[in-house]
DNA sequence: ATTTAATTTAACTATACGGTTAAATAATAA
DNA sequence: TTATTATTTAACCGTATAGTTAAATTAAAT
C-alpha cells in the first residue's frame, strides 16, 4: 500500500508521545497504522530504531521552525511578538510535544542526547547585542541574555506542560482555553518588554 | 528492621521519579530498599498502590509548602520574592520532581486525577483582588491573575524542566547552575514587578 | 516462654512484550 | 512472464516483569 513508512511513523509518532518510550507498545503502533508486527520490524528492525527515526524527524520539524528567525536583524519587540505568536501557534497543533521531549530526555538522556543538537542553533551573543543596544537607548539596566531566553520560553512553553494543573488551579475550563492562550500571545511579550523598558537599575 | 515502609516509600519514590511509572521496577526498587520483592508486595500489594502511596505523599509534601502564604495577607511585592525564593530552594532539593509530577499527569491522568486536589488551593480572588488594589495604587492597567500565576510559575519551575536543553542552548555549564539559579531569584521578581509596575495601559 | 509479626529464601506462575521465523500471498517492476 | 518487493498470517522464542506461595528464620511483643 502507499506510503507505510510515513503511516508507521505517524503512528509510533502519536503513541510515543501520548505514552512515552516505555509505555509504548509496538503493537499499537502496528494497529493503527494498519499493518501487523512482523512488517513493523521488516520497516524498523526494533523499537529503539523506530523511536529514534521519530524522536529525529521531530525535533527536526520543529526546532526550525521556532528559531529561524530569532537570528534575524529585525526589531526586539517584532521578534518577541514573532517568536511567541508562532510558537503558540505551532505547540497548538502539537500540545503534548514539549513535555514528551523534555521527559525523554530527562528518564532517558543517553538515547536522545545524540539529536539535541538539532534545531538547537541560537546565537546568544547576536541576540546580548540587541539586548544591550535596546537597553542603551531606553537607558535601562543591561537585561542577561540567559535569563531573557529562559523566561520567553518559560513563559510560553509552560502553560502546555501543565495545562491540566493550570486548568484545575486557576479554573479554566477547556472552552476558555484557546482564548486563555490568545491571550497570552499578548501578556508574553508585555512582560517581556515592560521588564526591559522599565527605567530602574538594580 | 527499623522503618521499613519508610525505606521502601525512599526508595520508590526514586526510582519511580527517575525512571517513571512504566519504567520503574519493583525489583530495582526493592534492592534499593534492601529488602526482597516478598516483603515489597508485603507492604505495598501491587505497584500501582505503591505508586499510589508515593504519588499522594510526594503532593502533600511540596503543595502545602509552596501555596501556604500566597493566600496570606502581606504586600504583593514580598509575596512574590517570597514565593519565588521558597520554591526555587525547594525544588532545588527536588529538581526532578515537577517533571514526573506533570509527565505523570500526561500520560495516565487516570491514575493520578483523585490526588490533583491535594495542593491546589489557591484563592485566585483574593489574589486579584490584592492585584486590583495594587494596579489601583500604581494606577497601571489591571493584571489577570491567572497570567500572573502562571508567569511566575512558568518562570519558577521551567527552567528546572528543561534544565538540559537550557544549559546546552545557554551554554551554562554545570558549576555555574546553581548560580543561575540564585539569579532567577532576583530576575523573576524583577520581570513580575516591572510588569506590573510600568504605567502603560494597554 | 509463647505467640505474633517481620523478613528471608527461593522457587514458581502468568503474562506481556519485543522480536523472529517461515511460508503464503499480493503487488510491483524488470 | 519472471523476478523482486511488500504484506499477511500465525505460530513461536526468549526474556523481563509483576505478583504469588509456602516454608523457614528472625525479631518483637505479650
Amino acid at each position: 500500500m502507499a506510503n507505510t513508512e510515513g503511516r508507521i511513523l505517524a503512528a509510533a509518532k502519536e503513541v510515543f508521545i501520548a505514552k512515552g518510550f516505555d509505555g509504548a507498545r509496538m503493537q499499537e503502533i502496528a494497529d493503527i497504522a494498519k499493518i501487523n508486527k512482523a512488517l513493523l520490524h521488516y520497516y524498523f528492525r526494533s523499537k529503539d530504531k523506530l523511536f529514534e527515526a521519530v524522536f529525529k524527524e521531530t525535533l527536526l520539524q520543529i526546532g526550525p521552525m521556532v528559531l529561524s528567525f530569532v537570528n534575524e536583524p529585525i526589531p526586539l519587540e517584532v521578534k518577541i511578538w514573532k517568536f511567541v505568536d508562532e510558537y503558540i501557534e505551532i505547540i497548538k497543533n502539537n500540545p503534548k510535544l514539549p513535555l514528551f521531549i523534555l521527559n525523554e530526555i530527562h528518564v532517558n538522556p543517553e538515547r536522545v542526547i545524540n539529536f539535541l543538537n538539532i534545531g538547537a542553533f541560537l546565537d546568544t551573543d547576536a541576540l546580548q547585542a540587541q539586548l544591550n543596544k535596546e537597553t542603551e537607548v531606553l537607558s535601562t539596566s543591561r537585561i542577561d541574555v540567559k535569563h531573557f531566553v529562559v523566561n520567553i520560553l518559560s513563559m510560553t512553553i509552560f502553560p502546555f506542560i501543565g495545562k491540566p494543573i493550570m486548568q484545575k488551579t486557576l479554573k479554566i475550563k477547556e472552552d476558555d482555553w484557546e482564548k486563555f492562550l490568545e491571550e497570552r500571545k499578548r501578556i508574553i511579550p508585555q512582560t517581556i518588554m515592560n521588564w526591559i523598558k522599565i527605567n530602574q537599575k538594580v
